[in-house]
This record gives C-alpha cells, sequence and structure tokens, in this order.
DNA sequence: GTCAACGTTTTTATCGATATTTTTTGAATT
DNA sequence: AATTCAAAAAATATCGATAAAAACGTTGAC
C-alpha cells in the first residue's frame, strides 16, 4: 500500500471545475468535455483529433483521452479509423435527413402507444412539463437569446414526458443518441433562433390532442413537429 | 527509428487467428473475440469482465483490454459502473420485449419506404437474398441444426435487402444493434431449433407482398414476423 | 517536370508499472 | 452474536514510456 505522504485528495490540473459535471473518473470528465466541445460545434467537424495535443490540454495521460474517443465513436460522435486516428462526425444534410426521419418514426410510434397506456401520473407529468416549457415560451418572446438554453432542456423534458408512458427505455436510449445528433445539428448550423412562436402553437396543439387521448392526431402532430425542424436547417443551409 | 533487431511482423500470442476476423488491430481482436463470446452465450448475463484476467489470457496489456471494454459498453453488450468494472449485460424478458417491438416499428417503416421507393436493382437484390434463404430453408427441413449458422446469414441478408431501398443508414445501423441484441437472445435462451416451414411460409408471404409492391401488406406482415419472435423466446423462456 | 524509392518526423497503438478506489477480512467492542 | 472499524487484498483507473505504423519531405533517376 502507498505511503500516502501527499494529500490524496488532488484533482489535478484536470480543468473540469468549470461545468458542475458529475464525472467520477478522469475519463469520463474527459469524454463530458469533448463531447460537449463537439456537439456545441465548438471542435468543428472533421477537425482531427490527435491524442498528443488533448493529452496535454487536459493534462491527463494519452490512454485517459484514448479510451474517451473510443466511447464517444461508439456514439457516433466522433469516427475512427484503424490506425489512422479519430476526428469529429462529420456532417451533411442527408444525415440530417435521416436522423430526423428516424427519430420522427421513433417518436411518433412512441408517443401513440404513450397516448393509449398513459394513467394519470403521466397525464400530470405531462401537464407539468408543459406548463414548464410554456412559461419559458412566452419569456422568450421578449428576450430570445437569454433563455435557449433552459428551453433546450425543457422541451427535452416536454417530449420525454410524452413518451414515458410507453414504457420502452430502448426506445428512449436510441431516441436519445438521435435527439443529441440533432442538436448538434441545430447548434452548429443554426445561429439564428427561430421564430419561436410557430413551435409553441405546435407544442398547444401536440399538447391537446395528448390530454384528449387522441393517439392517431398526436402521432401525425409529433412526426410533423419533428420533420419542420428538417425544413428549418434545410432552409438555414442553403439561405 | 527502433533498430528491429527481431522481425516486426510479429502477431504476438494473442488468440485471434481462429477465426478470421478482419482485425487490423489488437484492440480490434479484443473486442471481436469479447464480443463474439458475449452475443454467443460463452459468457453468460452479467458476468464480470476483470481486465487482469482477461488481459492474461490474450497476452496483451490491461489498456488494450479496456479500451474493447468501453467500445462493447457503448454498444450495450457490457454495462459499467465508474469506478466499479464492466460487467456482460443483463438479460431479461421484458428487454426482449422492448428490442423486438422497437425493432418491430423500425422495419415496419422501412420496409414500407423500401416497397415504395425501390427500383429494379432493389426488386433483384430481394429476389436474389430471397433465393438463397429459400434453399437453405428448404434444406434444414431434413437436416436442421447443421446449416443454422448460414440459416442466420441468410436470414438477416434478406430482411437486409427487403429494407435497403429506403436508403437510411442510420436506420440500419440502429436496427443493426437490435438485431445483434436479438440474435443474443436468441442464442442463449432458445437452444432448441424451431419449426422452420413456418418461419419459411412467413418469408414467402414478404417475398410475394414486396414484389407486388403492396406496402402496407409488407409492413404488416413483417411487424407480425418479428413480433412471432417474441412469443418463441417468451415460449422458450416459460416453458 | 514527374515520380518513385528512401529516410525522417509525426502520430497512433500498445505496453508495464503506479496510484486510487472498492471490497474483503478480521479483530475489537458492545 | 452482531456491529463497527481499520488494515490488507483485490480490482480499477491512470500514467509515462516504447514500439509500430502512417504521413511527410527529400533526393535522385528518368
Amino acid at each position: 500500500m502507498a505511503d500516502a505522504i501527499i494529500p490524496a485528495t488532488s484533482n489535478n490540473g484536470l480543468k473540469t471545475g468549470g461545468n458542475g459535471d458529475a464525472s467520477k473518473t478522469i475519463i469520463e470528465a474527459v469524454y463530458n468535455e469533448l463531447r460537449e466541445r463537439i456537439v456545441s460545434g465548438a471542435i468543428a467537424p472533421e477537425t482531427k483529433l490527435r491524442v498528443e495535443p488533448l493529452r496535454q490540454e487536459f493534462g491527463v495521460s494519452a490512454t485517459t483521452v484514448r479510451e474517451a474517443l473510443a466511447r464517444l465513436s461508439a456514439e457516433t460522435l466522433v469516427t475512427s479509423e484503424s490506425q489512422r486516428g479519430f476526428r469529429a462526425a462529420p456532417i451533411s444534410l442527408e444525415d440530417f435527413r435521416q436522423i430526423t426521419q428516424l427519430r420522427a418514426i421513433l417518436e411518433k410510434a412512441a408517443v401513440i402507444e404513450a397516448v393509449e397506456k398513459g394513467d394519470d401520473e403521466w397525464e400530470a407529468s405531462v401537464v407539468a412539463a408543459f406548463h414548464k416549457l410554456s412559461k419559458i415560451e412566452l419569456a422568450m418572446k421578449s428576450d430570445p437569446k437569454d433563455h435557449a438554453a433552459e428551453w433546450e432542456q425543457r422541451n427535452r423534458d416536454f417530449h420525454q414526458a410524452l413518451i414515458q408512458a410507453c414504457g420502452n427505455s430502448w426506445l428512449f436510449h436510441l431516441r436519445d443518441i438521435l435527439l443529441t445528433q440533432t442538436i448538434r445539428y441545430l447548434r452548429i448550423a443554426v445561429v439564428t433562433s427561430a421564430d419561436r412562436r410557430d413551435i409553441h402553437a405546435e407544442h398547444v396543439a401536440i399538447f391537446e390532442a395528448a390530454l384528449a387521448r387522441d393517439a392517431e392526431k398526436v402521432g401525425e402532430l409529433i412526426e410533423q413537429h419533428i420533420c419542420r425542424t428538417l425544413d428549418f436547417v434545410t432552409d438555414a443551409a442553403a439561405g
């Protein structure tokens, strides 16, 4: 056993202190940091991710960086080719089209089942999530950019609440992967904050149909709602 | 510039020679080997995967094993908890239910689009894949267990050919993950080879509807076809 | 001027060893 | 006998260094 002369509770130079992430391990911290950078666009698509510079910046070992990259690679946020290292995943409109289409398929199926199966508690959590989302969407009318991050979270929560009652955690998992990809695209491609009123109206419609237990209708609305994201990004990329 | 005294082309003691896997890197070799063991059931669900023993068995470094495990963990074939290492993913009937349901959703949506969009080349490859599958299914009537592995492959190919024309590679990717999980469940839970004639009949029906371009019908058939897998495993687990 | 063989440099993959954390063991105390 | 606590043992996470491979640049032939 080591003769602990130096107080063992040193969190060395790793710069994870900034955000309050709950990284128990250094690999996780590096993973989270890189993930955030890629999703936010701070690391541009197709950027080569060399181990040595990252290692130095974070003040950790090469192995640690590698493992974080390996994990990200399984999540399709970075690509890796044998013996040729890692790079941030590329983006393309076609790729985004596929992601969106797939997301629509999953979320539509999920919400239909959820509406059919949901109990009172489900309803309650949908109401709660909708309420929180509405408040921030109204607040954003006057002050758009300030609430962007919070809106993103509440929007996510609302959609999650809607489908929660379908009870398929695999579906949640895959949807989560797609949602992360989507957010990346939105952050990278669309800097202009969209006209939120439009989106709010859609949310209202979805919410009402859900509480009315009109599964078919909710399914349709969700599908359109998601597909509209595609038009949005397509326009942004083209214009 | 190492002074290469020993011929550099040594593939050391790593036991990857057995199967003809195209592992360019040692990590990949370990990854493939572990993956195969988990999917086949050679490593039982929830088995603790300690680094040191594996390291020794494969004759590689701990880091290498760790990275392979990390990749598998992203694929949900192993679970990992911070500071508490890795273990083979658990299984449960409920889990399998979710996987199957989700697979049905994805494959139904995919095949409908494929049937609508597919061109002559798509038709041709469906015909070809169906032909190969049929041959082995007929051969299996007399000699079931001998062709099991080949059937698995051809079955996979047939289903892939069907949905190919939908052109959504993300869908393929996610479906692949689910399919791998499914195969794991089949291998682990169901040792008894099912009545293949039944399955063959289903394949025929799917094939005919696909060539007739009856998208709705193909969708229904595929859905049922996949869901039947669930009944199958449920029975096997219960009986 | 092009291009290919060759040596140099950079980058990646892999190793063996160390530090840190968790789990187990076994007294000591109630 | 059960419980707590500390020390030992085991396992995990992390490091620094080395070997292998790819990228790069240069020279020399055509």
